[in-house]
DNA sequence: TATATTTTTTAGTTGTGTCTAAAAAATATT
DNA sequence: AATATTTTTTAGACACAACTAAAAAATATA
């Protein structure tokens, strides 16, 4: 078992190592609002557990079997959220700190009945991928609604151009950032969009469609 | 705020001070598997926070605020067991440990929508009264199912003798401890029960009646 | 009541995870 | 290349919450 200090550096290594080849102790304590003394300490104690390949003066990278620590703790971090908006009705934005402690709560078998219970979600009220349990993870990419295939089913998890008229309309739908939404089809005519959002199928204008980005789990 | 050390022992002795007028250092230390000493120690700084009424050789007791405190973690327990075991399907006896580490974090808004979530329960799973909000908790008290009045409600706490037989007889109607149960009625002609569990009406015979033990809310 | 036993507290130690300050290594500048 | 700057590590201190061992107080026993 890891404290939940060591579980914060793992999983703050992971987000910050994605797509280099190490990351700075600076960076770590920066990110974790630590001194870099401190950082150094937890560093050479991760890499003597083999959960990090550290090089004195020379970074950090997570090791196989840090990696997959702080997968499954994104994993119970994502579901936590996903529990916190869907079932107990959270706006979007208040769930991270409360997903922050939970994530630490240590059960296999509770995180295992609450996936089971959210029905297996893939992404969540973030857009982000949820790690399965055998820490695979789905890569990330943001579109265009327009830029959907038909059928193809997303999160909603930005708004290119926020003018007051376009939130106006999003809000009076009651369409919020994390909510999911499937596109059936583009009309031809006029470009608009027939979409599914909140089980309910409605036409969104070219316009519209062109300022909803969407987080989608396929390329 | 407080450390999850300090709420153990504010919960402890919330369970150990019950109808006495002092409680021993060494009654904690047992309860919670530590040393006198540590024990001491941490008395003295809740004693400080004004938590509790400490005087050396002579025991302590909650003082009102240590006791709001207490029972604050204490319904954030049963909301948590309550949630596992309703929402999640766990068994009733695997719930306390992980009940333990949720009961740890830190949230209003979080138990408040839990509690909505739950429908606002007044009995955990064990059967346990869940404090409310402003800290008043209903006083416990076990009875036979016969000695219910009619359309009273409680749940199933105890067997009083578990012969094969009748446990067999439970576990083919899948009643369990921790269900909850409403008396409709006594048949006057063998004394046989008409009761609501799980939702459906069924008749248990006199001698099932006396064996199952029920907390209710009331007297 | 004097002594023995039990309970409780105090004093000092330990491990975890943070910190500050100083030293060492790496990098940038002249 | 020598020096200055930045980054990183080491060394030592501190708070927390546990521990052991010894001292002190309370209680029981002879």
């Amino acid at each position: 078992m890891n404290t939940k200090s060591e579980e914060d550096y793992l999983k703050c290594l992971y987000h910050l190592q994605q797509g280099k080849k190490s990351v700075s102790t600076n960076e770590i304590a920066n990110y974790l609002s630590m001194k870099p003394s401190s950082v150094s300490d937890m560093l050479k104690k991760l890499a003597e557990k083999k959960c990090v390949n550290y090089l004195k003066y020379k970074g950090s990278l997570l090791t196989k079997k840090g990696e997959l620590i702080a997968l499954s703790i994104i994993r119970k971090h994502r579901l936590w959220e996903t529990f916190l908006v869907n079932k107990l009705g959270f706006s979007w934005s208040k769930v991270h700190n409360i997903a922050e402690q939970l994530e630490h709560v240590n059960s296999e078998e509770l995180i295992d009945k609450l996936d089971y219970f959210l029905e297996y979600p893939q992404i969540d009220p973030h857009g982000d991928p949820i790690p399965q349990k055998n820490g695979t993870i789905a890569k990330l990419n943001q579109k265009h609604l327009s830029e959907l295939k038909h059928g193809e089913e997303g999160v909603i998890t930005g708004i290119k151009k926020g003018t007051p008229s376009l939130l106006n309309f999003l809000d009076q739908k009651n369409i919020k950032l994390g909510d999911q939404i499937q596109l059936i089809s583009i009309l031809e005519f006029d470009q608009s969009a027939e979409v599914i959002i909140h089980k309910k199928t409605i036409n969104l204008s070219e316009k519209i469609c062109g300022n909803l980005l969407i987080e989608t789990l396929n390329d």
